[in-house]
DNA sequence: TGTACATCAGTGAACGCGCGTTCACTGATGTAC
DNA sequence: TGTACATCAGTGAACGCGCGTTCACTGATGTAC
């Protein structure tokens, strides 16, 4: 590959990170193509060398910034229980830190509202939830219809709360909202069975 | 009160109408001053006899459309167990109809995003959640600590799986997280103490 | 290795559009006598 | 009851602004000989 070309497609990828960024940070609408591209030095004419449109641009960062959270789900730190592992899961989302920084954080909270309106987010954001799910409630519980089941509401709390708690600002009230999801996946999260010897 | 005076007011209250069924329908930013006025048969530039600024609007508004739907909950129809009153509340809330018609809706999943960013929509929302936990859970659990964050945590999971279902269009995978996030509530909230005989 | 030409990533000004807001106005309603 | 004037809810055109998109261009990089 060119010189040239190689330049072309890390300007790409960097285009792709800058708008992920945005959108967590200042929703959809708030991630316009002018400011995307101030934010690597660059102008906005050459946005259309790299994507056809807005709404391109939109689904391509969209799905990336998602499979980009979903892929920290496979790693080797994350146990094999599905209840342990959606114990966890809701236990790191549901933190003051990660309410406080939403351009590092999950997108679904700032995005989910506007891809039930946008057709450009709606396909990148179904498939990535699928995605999630399966990834989120790990291989053991593959088949597992109550597994699947309680994956999807503790995501669904999850998305809801750090939504709901940054509505609320920094206050006492957001924070107590933030610890009550967190008993809540608790209490509704079956107790895993217990250990096999063998593995533990 | 003049004739004129009264049709003034009723004018306002008919654009506090349509700007909360035009946020709930497309969002903050998707309710737009003439698009409101429009719906009702009026110009843009008499909006500014009713109220200072678009901010102004989106306030009064959100307190309007949200302080609606809370006070629904009052109904004599409602249980007094806090326990059986959030069952009730996220099987009435987490349905297919629901879903599908945002305009006739809860505010919340249309907002909560936003409200997190806009200045002029947090203190309102931020207002409006903390009466809404106080009237679900009932009169009976006004000082139950864990009566209150059994009820932060119905909402999150309640607005979130709304949210999420709608990002998802009308499919199967949309219908089972709704159906999943009702078991989850009715999973974590505790059953209630038996009746007293007295009372049932 | 050196020169002449081709390519193309990015520039920057312009476009049409919808937004929130302003303002001189109109004409129906209300008041004074 | 009738007339003359004052009020004011709503009109409609205009404003400046940021948006997504287009396009003729520039100048550094790549290719041919």
């Amino acid at each position: 590959m060119n010189a040239r070309a190689k330049q072309k497609a890390e300007t790409r990828e960097r285009i792709l990170e800058s708008a992920g960024t945005r959108m967590k940070e200042h929703g959809i609408a708030g991630a316009s193509v002018a400011d995307v591209m101030g934010d690597l030095g660059l102008t906005v004419g050459g946005f259309y060398a790299h994507f056809s449109s807005k709404d391109n641009l939109i689904d391509q960062s969209l799905r990336r910034a998602m499979s980009e959270r979903t892929q920290r789900l496979r790693s080797p730190a994350y146990p094999d229980e599905w209840q342990e592992r959606l114990r966890r899961f809701a236990s790191r989302y549901l933190t003051r830190e990660h309410r406080d920084d939403p351009a590092g954080g999950c997108p679904m909270p700032s995005v989910a509202a506007d891809a039930g309106r946008l057709g450009a987010a709606q396909s990148a954001f179904t498939d990535e939830v699928a995605v999630l799910v399966d990834v989120l409630r790990g291989d053991q519980a593959k088949r597992n219809p109550q597994a699947r089941a309680a994956t999807l509401a503790t995501i669904a709390t999850c998305v809801g709360a750090l939504t709901l708690a940054r509505a609320l600002g920094k206050s006492a009230l957001s924070n107590e909202l933030l610890a009550a999801a967190r008993a809540f996946v608790d209490q509704a999260v079956p107790a895993p069975p217990p250990h096999n010897p063998k593995e533990s």
